[in-house]
DNA sequence: CTAACCTATTGACGTTTTTCTATATGAGTT
DNA sequence: AACTCATATAGAAAAACGTCAATAGGTTAG
């Protein structure tokens, strides 16, 4: 087990508003510049509150751990969720739930 | 959306010693001093080289985030896994991964 | 080519985290 | 009661993190 990677992945998942992006692109499908798929910068920055730089931070530790994909096109920069981070954490999740007590596993 | 109690979770989770920890207690079923179930802190302490305050405090936060369990039997703290925090983790993580693009979701 | 615009990087500052040593708490033992 | 052992807490130092203002890079528009 990589226990390096997999912790910078959930490191990047601890963050409230870090979580708060995963959860925007999640869910928002159009937004203010989006004229395909994803959402850029300005979008997040929006949501969050936080200044651009902030954000521009936020998202480079997302997608550093995996977990988000980031493309340029033009002047903007689009992001999209990756199945790539978000796996590993799930595999690691899973491992663990398959040794936790029983009791109520199910309650999803 | 808890943001912020998912964020503790995951943040509990984001560290290489804890995750290690975590792994432990998942797979570790004889110990120095187990008499029933659980281990208990020394096991912890070596499994991680470190220091016994040090390794005191991380149990602490993965008690805190809800990820592991501690039961005081005699002199010695018993831990276990707790499906409380795994399963808000996995919740969380499931909802983005239902989000992400098809590729290789399927892939653990 | 210049200007405007979006994003990334740099530098600085305060806060939080990690880690240790030293000490306290609390339970069993003699 | 005094002692020993396992764990927790306090305090301090170093490292990492989150944040913003200022600046740089690169793209489109005029």
């Amino acid at each position: 087990m990589d226990f390096d990677g997999t912790a910078m992945v959930f490191k990047a998942l601890g963050d409230t508003h870090r979580l708060r992006a995963l959860h925007f692109l999640a869910t928002a499908d159009t937004a203010c510049c989006s004229t395909g798929q994803g959402v850029c910068t300005c979008d997040v920055q929006e949501v969050l509150g936080l200044s651009q730089p902030t954000t521009s931070h936020h998202m480079k530790i997302l997608v550093d751990a995996g977990l988000v994909e980031a493309e340029k096109r033009g002047k903007w920069t689009y992001y999209t969720l990756s199945a790539r981070g978000l796996l590993i954490a799930r595999t690691a999740l899973d491992a663990l739930l398959a040794a936790a007590p029983q009791r109520q596993k199910e309650a999803v």
